[in-house]
DNA sequence: GCCGTTTTCGGCCCGACTGTTTTCAGTCG
């Protein structure tokens, strides 16, 4: 099972427990290790059972929980699992994804009404019978109705590239409004991750926050104001995008920012160094008895309990607070270090043109060379004339743009003893060819990350791409990522982070294992036209989020060497 | 169930909000 799948089943385990009322903190070391498993680059059966790496040696995973997690990706199945699902169904846990609806009282309405199901839930409430129960009243029994309503329309996950073109306007729009001082974005969307929920904006403004809250609801994008209030402002847009804007103290705007970016994860960890300093730590500050001590600024939060200032994509608690305590946090890469991008283009008859205008485009953005993957076709039987046609065009951009340096690519898929599909010869004025393994959905991961490897110890390419899925909407095919880094830095072999917005799943803890073993991450913007090469910002963003510095990152090289057997 | 410059037991983050209460439990972020 992937890790996707294990993770899935230690949060019904965690749900299962929690709704037969076990220990809080056991369910939570439960909903810690599955955030951990699905936060991870390789299949956590690919671990070794003991000494370094091993699976629990990571942060919240004791002796225990490594064999659980171990027999759930071996066989796909848990002996505790079965026995809580024979004490309680397995249908209770529909009930918990109703607003309102928590373990508690799942668990009452369920040992009193009998109630396991969402429609016997909803039949149940509206002829009245739930307020027969200890604490639900008339108020409850309607919002759970409500809630039941709601719950297809709940808001999903959106990718950054849609929210960033969601915000930007609004951003526009508020820090227009006078009186408006500060004004951020907090949130995973401050965090970068590669999905948001939901976004959250603070300010500080000067008189009151009437103003900077009616600008926000009569946004011409809202279709919902959920809150309108003193402090808080909730709307949401035809896109099903929930904004929350909070007003807060100038004193208190670091201490708000800290809280509001979070990673939870994060900020539990934060307050503990806190409560273990004496230090009570929230989005008002940081107090020590009465005494607020610091808050105007995020630097004093992390100050206040030893650290220094930890960037925000790499706030979500993967040893970030051990090295800021260290003073052994990378510098990240920052998208002015960025010297050079891989695109691609396909096969059409205005090639000359295409390559010109990315080359010209990405001179413009200061980069110093390019690597242009050339159509599908140049590589496959009769496809000679299309390859002319590519090459040809790269070599009629060298000639006009200066100062950049054009590579001519391939992607390639590849056979299980490494060796390339390519037609003879097809590939001898290519320097970068790159590997992406075709249909790999359809393939085993064992089978995935050997073809993987031996492509890389080939010596005859230079790039890897992810395996991707992407017919299964977002969902990747699982390599084992340490493996697959660790041969490419022996190799010299570069891993692409591909900054397509559809392809940033996991990336960030892809790039972190080739961070963590040394190996060469580039990043990819695969742009057809020049407009989509501000898109490496998204695969940059991930990188960053994978603790990558410059030195990590090929695209921050005036001149790499891309080394051809 | 995890974890340890208060280490093998006894802790484990914090606050807002809501509905139901008369002092609080449950949910949520």
């Amino acid at each position: 099972m992937d890790n996707e799948g294990v993770a899935g089943v230690l949060e019904q385990l965690a749900d299962l427990l929690e709704i037969e009322g076990a220990s809080p903190f056991r369910v939570r070391a439960y909903r810690g290790a599955a955030r951990t498993v699905g936060a991870l680059a390789s299949p956590v059966g690919s671990l070794p059972e003991s000494g370094p790496g091993a699976l629990d040696e990571l942060s919240g995973i004791g002796k225990d929980l490594a064999g659980k997690i171990r027999e759930i990706a071996a066989t796909g199945e848990l002996a505790l699992l079965n026995e809580l699902k024979e004490r309680t169904p397995e249908s209770l846990l529909g009930l918990l994804e109703i607003p309102g609806m928590g373990p508690k009282r799942a668990k009452a309405i369920y040992e009193g009404l009998g109630i396991d199901s969402i429609a016997s839930l909803e039949k149940a409430a509206k002829e009245g019978r739930l307020r027969q129960l200890k604490g639900v009243g008339p108020k409850l029994e309607a919002q759970i109705l409500e809630g039941i309503a709601a719950r297809a329309l709940r808001g999903k996950r959106i990718p950054i590239s849609e929210a960033d073109a969601e915000v930007a306007p609004i951003l526009e729009r508020l820090r227009n409004t006078p009186g408006v001082g500060a004004l951020e974005v907090a949130g995973s969307y401050r965090r970068r991750r590669d999905t948001v929920g939901d976004v959250d904006i603070l300010v500080t403004a000067t008189d009151g926050a009437k103003e900077i809250g009616k600008q926000l609801a009569t946004y011409s994008g809202v279709i919902k104001v959920l809150a309108e209030g003193d402090t808080k402002t909730s709307v949401v847009l035809a896109s099903g995008l929930q904004i929350d804007m909070r007003v807060v103290p100038p004193e208190s705007f670091g201490a708000a920012m800290h809280y509001f970016t979070g990673s939870k994860a994060h900020n539990v960890a934060i307050r503990m160094l806190g409560v273990r300093k004496n230090l009570k730590i929230n989005e008002y500050g940081v107090f020590e008895g009465e005494n607020r001590i610091s808050g105007e600024r995020e630097e004093d939060v992390f100050a206040s309990v030893g650290l220094t200032f930890v960037p925000p994509e790499m706030r979500e608690d993967r040893g970030e607070i051990d090295a800021a305590r260290d003073y052994k946090l990378p510098t990240l890469c920052a998208p002015t270090d960025l010297r050079g991008d891989v695109v691609e283009v396909v096969a059409t008859e205005r090639l000359d043109k295409i390559v010109l205008d990315l080359a010209e485009a990405a001179r413009a953005r200061g980069y110093a060379y390019l690597v242009v993957l050339g159509p599908q076709e140049m590589t496959q039987p009769g496809g000679g004339d299309t390859r002319r046609k590519f090459l040809h065009a790269i070599t009629h951009a060298r000639t006009k743009v200066k100062h950049l340096a054009l590579h001519a690519g391939a992607t390639v898929d590849v056979r299980d003893d490494g060796s390339v599909v390519a037609e003879p010869g097809s590939l001898d004025d290519v320097e970068v060819v790159r590997v992406e393994l075709a249909n790999a959905n359809a393939l085993e991961e064992k089978v995935r990350t050997a073809r993987l490897l031996a492509a890389i110890k080939s010596g005859r390419v230079q790039m890897i791409a992810r395996p991707t899925a992407v017919f299964q909407k977002e969902k990747l095919a699982q390599i084992d990522a340490e493996a697959i880094a660790k041969a490419a830095k022996k190799h010299g072999v570069l891993l692409e982070v591909d900054a397509r917005p559809e392809r940033l799943a996991n990336a960030d803890g892809y790039a972190r294992v080739a961070r963590d073993v040394g190996a060469s991450v580039m990043l990819a913007s695969h742009a057809t036209t020049s407009g989509e090469l501000e898109r490496i910002r998204y695969g940059l963003d991930q990188a960053r989020r994978g603790w990558c510095s410059a030195s990590d990152i090929v695209n921050t090289e005036k001149t790499p060497k891309f080394v051809k057997a």
